[in-house]
DNA sequence: CTGAAAGCGCTAACAT
DNA sequence: ATGTTAGCGCTTTCAG
């Protein structure tokens, strides 16, 4: 490969000036512009990145951690974050850490190997206070996942309130006994069992410790679920779950047990995924702003990159929707309205 | 941060022996290993990976092209690299072409650039004359999407072969009114046809031109192309499409106007994802071998980068399901077997 | 406006 | 076994 001495040669100037045509710099000749920009054509050269980023110091390289890819959710945040990164000329280096603590780890060492410029944490494994130190070492973003007493900038949804409003939807269509599932036990699972919490508290109905399931995350999970429910003497007749592939998997075991949804159960799921369209009835889901999340989180990550004196602790609250279909609402009851 | 040479003025030793016990070269005393081991430490010191990669001459990254990453089956594709990759201790670099020449052409730039150490491509927009010229600056290596003059190696399924397959099955529960429905012009596009031809033919059956629909990709093409055939006077009883989410799309529309699948219209998808088991009926498809291409590709990128000489071309078919469930099965057949 | 030279952080001959 | 030194390819003072 040709280098920019080779160039330089070719060009009959030094490296210098080959550099500075490189990087625009105003004072060049347009004479010698030219003759540097036909040694370059010539010699098919292109510079190595690697050297640029070992002599600048910086790598145009934002780290994003996700659990895994092949959930919707992410690879939609994912290809949001793509479309800011790609118009200021970033790379994304997507690490999929699998839910593993240790991967997660030494995934943020990337930011002490300079190999990238800057991290955003979608989701996290590890105990906060492990994280934490590694902002010292770059910028840092958390996006959908959370933390409430760090300098670290937070783009997320109010995961509370949209749980809040998704019980309350239940309760409003007349179900007093209603279930909730969760996945872990993540900032964003206790904020989602407080809202639930705080619906059921608000009109006075009865929490059952025993119709709150946790650990519950895919299609899968949320079959064997539903038939424990229908298994209970005393069974609750909706359930607000934390997820769409969940609430998914609840719909396909209901009917396979001779079922319907909504009448026995009402079912209402979280993200809107595009599963929530496909299964039969649709679900009433919460849509969350999954794009204008990521987004913003880039540009959260651009301005930390630019100004890299920024201290106090910024929280973006992005709004959601209840998207209400028809896993929540009886065909006779749309009917009457 | 710590370098090179702080550690080794810390331990009082050479840069030299820093980096050979950081590389474990065997000449070095257990002494001078505790002493360097004991200043790395102390430092808080990490190799910064840029001025490795300077140096070595190697990125150990690959990059891999896809279309988009909220398609499944390019997720699923990248988690079976991942774990190849990731137990080689390779980075991936995931690249979004969003369908764009332009954009294709500029990650092909990363091999020239020396950014990466291989490149993946798992589809592709340009011709393929345009694209073969990279292959001389790195190894690329072909995967799910092919050529068939070429020295790159590919890895892929046989499309034909699978097409055939699924309209024979379709064919062998009596249908002979079969339309199709494809993507793009992609050699796999055309190799679906290819597939569904042969198996028309050799049944003798007549093959409509009005039933075979082109750019037809995602759940919305699929319900529009469904109601499209239900308004013909002359209308086929079953369909082959190329895509789970065009099956799917259509199987939502052909409920939306009362119509019973399949009954009234049999359908077959393609790819086994995970809506083929979500929609009512579930998905007849022909599964991929998602995972074990993803993970043979990878193992012949690195084998590819180990013996740069590799020359003939190879290629690697692997082997798909025909998974048979409801949308082409009608309730009453199957009971009667 | 252009060039010489130092150096980003690391590794690998080569010498001792 | 360890140190000295010369780069990898690029950018940026500093001189001229």
């Amino acid at each position: 490969m040709a280098t920019i001495a080779d160039v330089a040669k070719r060009a009959g100037l030094s490296r210098a000036t080959v550099s500075r045509v490189l990087n625009n710099h105003p004072n060049v000749t347009e004479d010698k512009k030219r003759l540097v920009r036909e040694a370059m054509e010539a010699l098919n050269y292109v510079p190595n990145t690697t050297a640029q980023r070992l002599r600048n110091q910086k790598t145009d390289t934002i780290a994003i951690l996700v659990p895994v890819l092949t959930n919707p959710f992410f690879a939609y945040l994912l290809e949001a974050m793509d479309m800011v990164a790609t118009q200021n000329h970033l790379q994304l280096l997507i690490c999929q850490t699998r839910y593993s603590k240790q991967k997660e780890l030494d995934f943020l060492e990337l930011l002490r190997t300079k190999q990238v410029d800057g991290l955003i944490l979608t989701s996290y494994e590890n105990e906060w206070k492990k994280i934490e130190p590694y902002a010292e070492l770059g910028p840092m973003v958390l996006c959908n996942e959370y933390e409430r007493q760090t300098k670290v900038p937070v783009v997320r949804m109010d995961q509370v309130e949209a749980s809040y409003i998704g019980t309350r939807h239940l309760i409003e269509q007349g179900h007093e006994r209603i279930a909730c599932t969760n996945g872990d036990k993540s900032n964003l699972g206790k904020d989602r069992q407080a809202g639930y919490r705080r619906a059921l508290e608000e009109y006075d109905l009865p929490i059952h410790q025993e119709w709150v399931f946790s650990n519950v995350y895919d299609i899968e999970d949320g079959k064997r679920t539903l038939r424990t429910i229908m298994n209970m003497k005393d069974r609750p007749t909706a359930v607000f779950t934390g997820s769409d592939q969940v609430a998914a998997g609840m719909i396909m075991a209901a009917k396979a047990l001779g079922k319907k949804v909504p009448d026995d159960i009402a079912i209402i799921g979280f993200d809107d995924q595009p599963i929530a369209r496909v299964v039969e009835p649709a679900l009433t889901t919460i849509r969350q702003p999954i794009e204008e999340m990521g987004k913003t989180a880039m540009d959260v990550m651009i301005d930390a990159i630019a100004h890299k004196n920024q201290d106090s602790h910024l929280e973006i609250l992005l709004p959601f929707d209840l998207v209400i279909r028809d896993s929540t609402m009886s065909k006779l009851k749309s009917i009457s309205k």
